[in-house]
DNA sequence: ACTATGAATGTAAGCGCTTACATTCGTGGA
DNA sequence: TCCACGAATGTAAGCGCTTACATTCATAGT
């Protein structure tokens, strides 16, 4: 009588008529087996329709061939991207990726690092450099290599590889200036567990300020990162009474820019003529708005697969650089002009 | 001296002098260890900082209480809240994600499957009904439940939880001709490996042959999803003389359909003036475009809350039914009108 | 011809947990 | 008072692999 469930590696192994060592062998180092005996296990392994037991070779050799990844949300089109990267790396070096996700809040990332550890990943890929001082010490714990993403600086305490969001959202920011633009309002993020978006409102201020200039409160929206909030964080702005309404809207990322932008439309004001938005990702779809969105190109697809190759390093035990800051772009297209001269 | 590793369920039975057996069952049912013995195990737990060792779990247990998605692409946003809805709910659980995605390649897809069973998923979602045989086969032999989302047929062969496309571009399609449009084009997605983008072909062609019409070769255009490649195939489009031009025309997803409609308003068209456009999918962009753009609100989220809760119900040993049909809904916005008088 | 060498294969000890079964012990009914 | 019973805990056998180490055997150097 057949046995009815899967088979096993003993059960190659008898019908092959060697050793469970040498199935092994010739399932993760097929070089030292000769090849005869490599033809006849192989053999049976397709008739058998053997399938390995990851938990099985997980425990004894303490690798899962896993690696995670924690972002902060799936719904925003520029995470999915670079993770859709990180899986397609992962892939190709016979990995799989497990995926959890953080809403924003450090706790729920604590909590995920802490599944994620316990599934056995070899390694992890974070976003951003603020995490819970017990999260790092979680994973230095378990000796899990780990990489913060989205995020750039040569003082960074830990493994970072991303861009420096403070010098690009300064660099575009000197862009609005250059074109005379003094009356400037941010349509931020929201701060929280984001370093991200208290980076890029630091870079408008200190472009600013180089010139002496500042951000009034009143000019400075924090909102979830949707459409509507920056139409609606867009139409309080444009409502403002026309001498202390601002020129420019410099945005947290590019769906707030195309909230604010399509409001600035909708409510009959010409952008760029009667105001100039600037956004920050660069999502495809920006540059065929009309007119096209200028903004900061965010390198995500290449961040993840730089992430991904460095935490596969890692557990290759390769050398590699834990630092490595990815440029960004200044994209100026058609949402930017000159203030109307007042 | 100290352990210097983690520490193990040994290690806490130790500390709190109990019986590895006790402790495990202070992890897993706390019920039925007495008050004073779990505190103090407990106790325990937290002061070695124990976390539990998955592999050794799941080969112990047959349980992984990880859950495998295998979609298309995260390129994709309403894929992308598809991946979030289902991890929400599996980590509401206890559950672990592991994303794999195929690049809409059946073999890929495949190889995906493989690999997630060898990681020990407990269960699987996948995307649309059209899989290798052997694929299914596969996920039959090693009893590991599976469902099917982003398409429904009540004849299906396997579990599928989503929304029938066929009726919906049906639906939409019929908007359109009792609007008046007799002429209409479609801008498809890539038919292979992708049921999803047939049906919606069979829906246009369907609602249009109930009333005699059919969409010649010339006006059926297949490209990718990309709002680049909208934009092309709509400049062929409506370059097409204007007695055979299209006065409206249904795009494979949100996506093409933005494409299209920036693309024509670029060229100078008016829309819905001088073209109709409809979509599919009902990104959050799209109602906030100018015009709205008209389309079919697909319930991605709720699909992927019901296939995780699903899956989690089979795990259980719960019945639950394996046949769900999500209802979607026609978006009637700004894009579509009657055509010019002709 | 004999041994040292190394390539190919086998042996078997875990990896850290879960869980069926055994044991212990306090309780209440007869 | 005694016993049966069930609740609480312990014992120990695996789960399916990997891998250090042992064994075998052919080859080549002397």
């Amino acid at each position: 009588m057949k046995k009815t469930s899967t088979p096993n590696l003993q059960d190659i192994a008898t019908a092959a008529g060697v050793s469970t060592a040498t199935v092994s062998r010739v399932l993760n180092s097929p070089v030292d087996v000769s090849p005869a005996l490599k033809e006849r296990v192989e053999a049976q392994i397709n008739a058998l329709g053997y399938v390995r037991h990851g938990a099985a070779r997980a425990l004894a050799s303490s690798r899962s061939h896993t690696v995670g990844a924690i972002i902060p949300t799936l719904e925003s089109a520029i995470f999915a991207t670079g993770v859709n990267a990180i899986e397609n790396r992962l892939t190709r070096e016979g990995f799989t990726l497990l995926l959890a996700v953080t809403n924003y809040d450090l706790d729920n990332e604590h909590a995920q690092v802490q599944a994620l550890i316990e599934r056995g990943v070899d390694g992890l890929i974070l976003v951003g450099q603020e995490h819970k001082p017990e999260t790092i010490t979680l994973l230095e714990r378990h000796r899990c290599p780990f990489v913060t993403t989205w995020t750039y600086a040569s003082d960074a305490a830990n493994p970072c590889i991303g861009f420096d969001n403070l010098q690009a959202s300064r660099n575009i920011t000197n862009h609005l200036l250059d074109l005379g633009h003094v009356r400037i309002a941010i349509i931020a993020g929201i701060k929280t567990g984001n370093d991200r978006a208290r980076e890029r409102i630091a870079g408008v201020r200190g472009a600013l300020l180089a010139r002496g200039l500042t951000v009034p409160d009143t000019l400075l929206i924090e909102k979830p990162y949707e459409v509507r909030e920056g139409r609606d964080a867009c139409r309080t702005l444009l409502s403002i009474d026309p001498k202390d309404r601002p020129t420019a809207i410099f945005c947290g990322n590019d769906v707030l820019a195309v909230g604010a932008m399509l409001e600035a439309q909708h409510l009959g004001f010409d952008v760029p003529g009667d105001v100039s938005i600037v956004g920050f990702d660069d999502l495809p779809l920006s540059e065929h708005l009309q007119p096209g969105l200028t903004t900061v190109h965010v390198p995500s697809r290449r961040m993840g697969e730089c992430a991904a190759q460095y935490i596969l390093d890692c557990i290759a035990g390769e050398e590699t650089p834990s630092r490595v800051e990815l440029p960004t772009e200044i994209m100026i297209r058609g949402t930017t002009a000159a203030p109307r001269q007042s």
